[in-house]
DNA sequence: GACCAGATTGTCT
DNA sequence: GACAATCTGGTCA
């Protein structure tokens, strides 16, 4: 079941916890890409200084501003795409960074986007989730609650949702400002979350 | 496996 | 002109 608008209408850090274990779904023309959610950020725009939204509403971050639900799809470092889900309200600049999934469906597809890498490596990290799956700039204001890129609930047979205990709570990580902020979470002991600390 | 440097471009100072 | 919510390929072990 696709997650609807009011899931992310919520607190951001709720629903970064809450994404872990959802599923992200990308239907291509070459075949549906899916993936478990196994690490996750919170980005609190005006109040986080690490936050694109940081300093107000810009071109490039327009995305961010829109309602609950909205992808924000940025370039980075020359040649990396990230992924984001804005929560919270229209107008806030909050969201959700995807930082790892584990591969459930399209794997074959996800190999040939991605060459070079094997195993974990396919999509234990923000730029290579988004690569593997396919996700470009074009997504970026796109609707995460409706086809072809959005979230779904677990199937009824996954453990779902995690307790605390299975939820590690730590400092984001690859950013300079606001580095001591525990916005970071991740599933415990699951081999596709990224290590870079 | 750990550690290090290079890639490459949009945005802000 | 500096830097960025990163990854890869090299070297050394």
């Amino acid at each position: 079941m696709i997650l609807p608008r009011s899931f992310y209408a919520r607190d951001t850090v709720q629903v970064a916890k809450e994404l872990l274990g959802c599923y992200l779904v990308n239907e291509t023309p070459q075949g549906t890409i899916s993936g478990k959610i196994v690490e996750t950020e919170a980005y609190l725009g005006q109040i986080d200084e690490a936050a694109h939204a940081f300093k107000g509403e810009r071109p490039h971050t327009t995305a961010l501003f829109q309602s609950p639900g909205t992808l924000y799809v940025y370039f980075t470092y020359g040649m990396h795409y990230c992924a984001n889900v804005v929560t919270n309200r229209e107008g806030l600049g909050e969201a959700v960074l995807l930082r790892a999934v584990e591969p459930i469906r399209g794997i074959d597809l996800m190999r040939q986007r991605r060459a070079v890498a094997k195993g974990t490596l396919l999509t234990n990290g923000p730029a290579k989730l988004v690569q593997a799956f396919g996700i470009t700039i074009d997504q970026n204001g796109s609707d995460a609650t409706q086809p072809p890129t959005y979230f779904t609930s677990p199937p009824t047979h996954d453990h779902y949702p995690l307790t605390d205990e299975e939820i590690v709570t730590t400092t984001r990580i690859g950013i300079s400002k606001a580095k001591d902020l525990p916005l970071r979470y991740y599933i415990k002991n699951n081999p596709y979350i990224s290590k870079t600390t």
